[in-house]
DNA sequence: AGCTAATCTTTACGTTGTCTAGATATGGCA
DNA sequence: TGCCATATCTAGACAACGTAAAGATTAGCT
C-alpha cells in the first residue's frame, strides 16, 4: 500500500506500561485491533499475513510479540470473555425481580451481537482454553457471573453446592445450545430468528 | 502399506450405480473413509494432500470427485446425521415411558463417542449447511426425530403446532449446548464429566 | 477398431506459516 | 557522552497447501 505511511517511532515521552514501543508505536495493540477488525467483519480465517500487511509492518513482526497466531486469538477472545462477563453482571445488578431470565436473554444478545467474537470463544478449534492463563481466568469469571445469577434465583430454596453448580451447568447448557444454533440459523425451522425479545426468551427457557 | 494391494479395475461385470471405476476402484468412496478416518483419529484439519498420499493417488485426483475440501467434509457430515437420526430413532422406540430422557442420553452419548464427527457437523464453520442438497436434508432428519420425541411426550397435553416447536427447539438447544460444554470440559468445574449416565441427564434437563 | 468422455497425473502458480539471519532502534551503564 | 546488550523489526528462504491448466490413460459405446 502506500509507503507514506511512516510510523511514528517517538511515542515515549512518558512509558507507564511496558508497551508505547519502537517503530510503530504499539506494535501488539496494533496487532489486536487489526485482528479485532478482521473478526468482526466477518473474515475469522484471515492471515497472520494478512494482518501484517493491514498494519504495514513485515510479515514476520508479529511473531515476536505472539507465539502463534493462537495466541493472538485467545488474546481476542480473552477481551471478549471480559466485555461478555460485564454484559451478564450488569443484566443480573439491574434485574428487578428473577436474575437469570435478563442474564439469559444478555448472553444470547452477545452472541447476536457478536457472531463471529462469540464462536471465537465458544466454538474456534484455534483457541485452547487453558493454554493461556488469562483467557481460562475471564472463561471462569463469566460463569461465575451465572453462578452468581443462580445463587439470586434460588437462595430461598436453600440449595446445596452442588445442586447450585447442577443448575447453573443446566442453565449454561441452554443458553449456550440456544446462541449457538440462532447463530447457525438451525431454529429457522422453530420459527425462531435472532434477536430474540425478553418473552421469546421466557417462552423458551425451562429455568 | 503393502504395495500388493492392486486395485481392481476390473469391478464392472454390472454396473448398477455410479460408482465402482476405474484406477482406483472407487475413488469417491475411498476419499470418504479416508478422510473418516482422518477424523476418527482426530485429526479434522488433514489435508487433501494428506488425503491423497494416504489413498496413493495424485493430490489433484480428489478434485473431479469433489468440488472442493468442503464438499468432501459436508459428506461425512451428511453420514454422521444419518447414523444421528437413527440413534435417536432408536432411543424414541426403545423408550418404554417418555422418550426424551432417553434421546437426550442419546443425543449427547453420540457427541461423546464421536467427538470429531459432531463438531464437524454441528461446529465445523468449513461445512456450511443448505449449500449441500442431501446434508440439510439428513439434518432435518434428525431434528424431526426430536420432534417426534416431543410429540410422544406431550400429546396428552394437546399443545399447539407453535408450543411443540418451542419445546423442541428448547430440548435441542439444551442438549446441544450440554453436548458441546462437555465436549470442550467446560463442566468440569461443576463436576460434570462425560459419559453421562441417564440419572446424571435427568437431573439436569429442565424438561 | 476407433471415438468420446470420464478419470487420473503432471506441472505450475500464488499464498501460507515458520525458520534463520541480518538490520535498526532503545535504554542502561561506563 | 559513547557504547553495547537487547528488544524490535525486516528480508530471504523453505516446505506445504489449495487450486488451475493441460496432457495422459482408461472405460464404454458404436
Amino acid at each position: 500500500m502506500g509507503s507514506k505511511t511512516k510510523k511514528v517511532p517517538k511515542a515515549s515521552s512518558k512509558v507507564n506500561k511496558e508497551a508505547t514501543h519502537y517503530h510503530h508505536g504499539d506494535l501488539r495493540q496494533a496487532c489486536l485491533e487489526g485482528a479485532l477488525k478482521f473478526i468482526e467483519q466477518g473474515e475469522p480465517n484471515f492471515s497472520l499475513r494478512d494482518l501484517a500487511r493491514k498494519i504495514g509492518v513485515s510479515h514476520q513482526a508479529p511473531y515476536h510479540h505472539f507465539k502463534s497466531l493462537g495466541e493472538l486469538l485467545a488474546g481476542l477472545a480473552e477481551a471478549g470473555y471480559s466485555e461478555f462477563a460485564n454484559k451478564l453482571l450488569e443484566a443480573r445488578s439491574k434485574a428487578k425481580g428473577r436474575a437469570l431470565p435478563a442474564m439469559g436473554l444478555a448472553y444470547t444478545r452477545f452472541a447476536y451481537e457478536k457472531p463471529h467474537h462469540y464462536r471465537l470463544m465458544f466454538l474456534d478449534a484455534r483457541v485452547r482454553i487453558g493454554e493461556h492463563a488469562g483467557l481460562g481466568a475471564e472463561a471462569e469469571r463469566s460463569f461465575s457471573e451465572l453462578l452468581k445469577g443462580v445463587e439470586h434465583d434460588y437462595k430461598s430454596q436453600r440449595l446445596s453446592r452442588a445442586q447450585i453448580l447442577s443448575k447453573a451447568a443446566a442453565v449454561w447448557s441452554f443458553t449456550h445450545g440456544l446462541s449457538c444454533l440462532l447463530l447457525d440459523g438451525r431454529l429457522d425451522i422453530c420459527g425462531l430468528k435472532a434477536p430474540l425479545s425478553q418473552k421469546d426468551f421466557d417462552g423458551l427457557s425451562p429455568v
